[in-house]
DNA sequence: ATTCGCTGCCAC
DNA sequence: AAACGTGGCAGCGAAT
């Protein structure tokens, strides 16, 4: 049962039951939503699915008030995906502008939301949604009937089955995004201030460099005969070109390579200037608030499905700073990370037998070590080249050692090369569809320029990467719709077990010490189901590294 | 004072 | 060495 949400702002709002083509009956008006759908959440025989217009603004009110719910219908992410199937990505897809699109009138533009930091509530945008629609409008009809367009498009659709799952487990992400950002990462601040202090030295004054890092200043700038600011590139390489060193740029790699007595401090000064400014006390002090940090997770933000994030930088956690994440006492962290997934879906979607019958076992690339003279880290190499798109260097011998043994994983990648460099679009498993090339990239290679070879390969790696990783993603969104379902099935009597994070192949739930073992079955259980909803019976199996620990940096 | 392109490095 | 996909983010330095 479908049934439509259309919050007031102020904690009421109205309900109506959904139909295929739009609503059945009247619509309840209620002073209290969260009781509304809490109520109809627990009561009824038939499973609920929220339609709204937009999770990220629905939802938290809801888990404000301590309600949760299993399913919904996230009308904006549904409808950007509905757009790129059509060859319209990127275009406005909130309610508003579909509902301006039905009716023929002017699309008026996707509101912009503005990062919210760690302690913060979502930004209080009053019912942003509704700024998209024209005033008057019943916003309640108006989401009907975006719903019942969805729903006929979707029908529409070569394979229908495939995208309503896409659909389904895309606004599951949703509502997983609005309860992780909810909860937070168990953060101890204790912890990462301790991790800074050993490395770096005492805390300094805002704006200044602690004491390790000044130190090291002082070296490379001794070494090299002059004051350098080492955050500069462009100091360093005139510091360096009067030294007699003409290096072709300040990156770690290069810097390597060279012998002068101020590397060795600038590769140190470096490391703990990015551990200092990205995740330094600052950090610190922006994005942990009582123990947990909240980031601000943007579903379908990358253009392969991926996920990314609103400031905090939460899926780049180095692991130097790994040891800050740890359980509370009594619970334990449970991280399920899938191993070699993107080569596990190659074989999947190219149906390639013999690439299929490889990723059937634990160890993939071992199994592909035969083709390779026994050398697993060339075939590994060769694997990730051809996903990649990588032509030069070391990869050209190691192709060709793939396309003779699995032509069809191979032949696959290249079609979808070749789609790209036409200018084409490619699409994953489930119907997820790349950006059109843009205006200028189509001038660049009709006029057929200097430029033209290279930016036609280049979107050709693109689309030869877009199809694995795509489809990569959406694997994992299935995962973990099927853990968050586990999860709620679980005894809450020591508290609730939760999913607090979740980067592109991996999960990590916070759970009772009780109740760590049947997660980690659990974990196992949904990415087993995760491929046979995908790709039904199959040699493939997508096998996780499941641990459990206190710390994450144990992982 | 703010914006923006560039460099460099972190994650997958 | 760099080659090679998707991103976020800090700092620099020039342009506005």
């Amino acid at each position: 049962m479908r049934i439509a949400v259309d919050p007031d702002g102020e904690g009421g709002g109205r309900l109506a039951e959904l139909d295929p083509s739009g609503v059945r009956g009247a619509a309840a008006e209620t002073g209290d939503l969260a009781v509304g759908v809490a109520e109809r959440e627990a009561g009824g025989a038939e499973a609920v699915r929220w339609v709204w217009a937009d999770t990220s603004e629905a939802y938290p009110p809801l888990l404000g008030r301590g309600v949760q719910v299993g399913r919904c219908h996230d009308v904006g992410l549904v409808e950007a995906l509905l757009l790129a199937h059509a060859g319209r990505f990127g275009e406005p897809h909130a309610l508003g502008a579909a509902w301006a699109r039905l009716h023929g009138r002017e699309v008026p533009p996707d509101p912009v939301r503005r990062a919210g930091r760690g302690g913060e509530e979502q930004p209080a945008l009053f019912a942003a949604e509704s700024g998209t629609l024209p005033p008057g409008t019943d916003r309640l009809a108006a989401l009907a009937e975006v719903h019942a367009d969805q729903w006929r498009r979707i029908g529409g659709l070569p394979d229908p089955g495939r995208f309503a799952l896409l659909c389904a487990v895309e606004s599951a992400g949703a509502l997983a995004a609005a309860e992780m950002r909810r909860t937070g990462i168990p953060w101890s601040a204790a912890v990462h201030d301790r991790l800074l202090t050993a490395q770096l030295g005492a805390r300094p004054p805002a704006g200044a460099r602690p004491a390790v890092l000044a130190g090291l200043v002082e070296e490379v700038s001794a070494a090299l005969g002059r004051e350098v600011n080492p955050d500069s590139p462009a100091q360093l390489l005139k510091a360096f070109a009067a030294a007699g060193h003409d290096v072709s740029s300040t990156r770690s790699e290069v810097l390597r390579a060279v012998d002068h007595p101020a590397v060795r401090p600038l590769l140190r000064y470096k490391e703990l200037a990015r551990l200092h400014s990205a995740h330094g006390w600052a950090w610190l002090d922006a994005w942990v608030r009582s123990g947990r940090f909240r980031p601000d997770y943007v579903v379908g933000g990358v253009v392969s499905g991926r996920w990314a994030t609103r400031g905090g930088g939460a899926l780049q956690i180095p692991k130097a700073v790994r040891g800050a994440i740890v359980a509370d006492p009594g619970w334990r962290l449970v991280s399920a990370d899938a191993g070699q997934l993107e080569p596990r879906i190659l074989a999947a979607v190219s149906r390639d037998a013999a690439l299929a019958r490889a990723a059937g076992a634990d160890d993939l690339y071992a199994r592909l070590a035969g083709a390779f003279g026994g050398d697993r880290q060339r075939a590994k190499i060769g694997l990730l080249a051809a996903m990649y798109g990588q032509t030069g260097g070391d990869a050209a011998p190691l192709l060709a050692v793939l396309r003779r043994a699995y032509p069809r994983a191979i032949g696959f990648l290249d079609r979808a090369a070749e789609e790209g460099e036409r200018g084409g679009l490619v699409r994953s498993w489930l119907g997820r569809t790349c950006p059109p090339p843009s205006p200028g990239w189509r001038n660049t290679v009709a006029e057929g320029g200097p430029d033209a070879g290279g930016a036609a390969r280049g979107r050709g790696r693109f689309t030869r990467n877009f199809t694995v990783q795509a489809t990569a993603a959406e694997w994992a969104l299935v995962l973990m719709a099927a853990v968050r379902r586990g999860l709620a099935g679980m005894d809450g009597s020591d508290g609730r077990p939760e999913i607090v994070f979740f980067q592109h192949d991996e999960l990590v739930m916070h759970v009772p010490a009780r109740l760590a073992g049947e997660t980690a079955d659990l974990a196992r259980r949904a990415a087993d189901e995760a491929g046979r909803v995908m790709f039904g019976e199959s040699p493939v199996r997508f096998p996780l590294d499941v641990s459990v620990v206190d710390c994450y940096a144990d992982a």
